[in-house]
DNA sequence: TTGAAATTGATAACCTATTTCAATTAGCTG
DNA sequence: CAGCTAATTGAAATAGGTTATCAATTTCAA
């Protein structure tokens, strides 16, 4: 049973193109990201060390830049860490956040992402993804 | 003459509840980070060292992570650093990222921060900042 | 199978941000 | 306005996440 398969011939391809190999952590490590929506390099190397114990966090974090240079990934800073977000999971969702007791909604506008894509078209970019995050207070500490 | 009055105010107001000093370095940081839509500690730090060459990057970090909880700041994490975003500071925008040359374009939309609001106000939140990036290739790096 | 080039793992180095701590300062109290 | 206590500061040490280094290993085209 081949899993993956579509985002793993992305990968060869990316590969291909500048001369890179197909190793087997990178196939490892591949695998073991696109099972989650988003990840940190830590997470993945304490998940994988069972796995293979091994396998360097370097070559984690070298390899999730990679993905991220493939499109398969995108790094997102958050807090003092860094998301690697899964590009392939579609249900991509924005988030609301309150700034006082931290509460996160969640939440999809396709009006928004409608607009958002004709600026980029405006400024002829061409978009992979994106994020918006909006700050505020929730409905219990407006006061 | 007397600039920044009103966020003077409000620092002074989150201080006195919590019974910290008004001290010069503050009222002097306070005064250089207002001048700026969003800033970095470093930047800031060689910035007043010009004006008072004892003044210490720690000191620099602590004043910003007060104004943060004194709401007149917001830290966003932005590739290895932390920018300063002023929230007084109206003409707020947002980012188009070039992923494969680090281009970065600056836009401003009204009708999707009205969506914003939108969104917001359906789920009960009121909105202080907002955060919108949008990743992927500028012209000259489609191919 | 062979060999050049890429990759890996382990660790050191890096960089930003925070913590520590003795000396200084703010700002009440009398 | 002097005295006192708690907060603040500067300098340097430390922390924590990420990247660079390098010898050994592995990939893959010829």
């Amino acid at each position: 049973m081949l899993k993956h398969q579509k985002e793993m011939a992305l990968l060869k391809e990316h590969l291909g193109k500048r001369q890179l190999k197909y190793t087997r952590q990178r196939e490892l490590i591949l695998d073991a990201f696109l099972k989650h929506e988003h990840i940190t390099a830590e997470e993945l190397y304490h998940q994988l060390s069972r796995k293979d114990p091994h396998l360097g966090l370097a070559t984690i974090y070298r390899t999730l830049n990679l993905f991220c240079e493939a499109g398969l990934a995108q790094a997102r800073h958050f807090g003092s860490q860094t998301q690697y977000d899964n590009v392939s999971h579609k249900g991509h969702h924005d988030h609301l956040i309150c700034t006082e007791c931290g509460k996160i909604v969640e939440f999809e506008n396709c009006d928004i992402e409608r607009l958002q894509e004709e600026v980029a078209a405006r400024n002829g970019f061409v978009i992979k993804t994106h994020r918006l995050e909006l700050y505020g207070l929730c409905s219990r500490c407006q006061h």
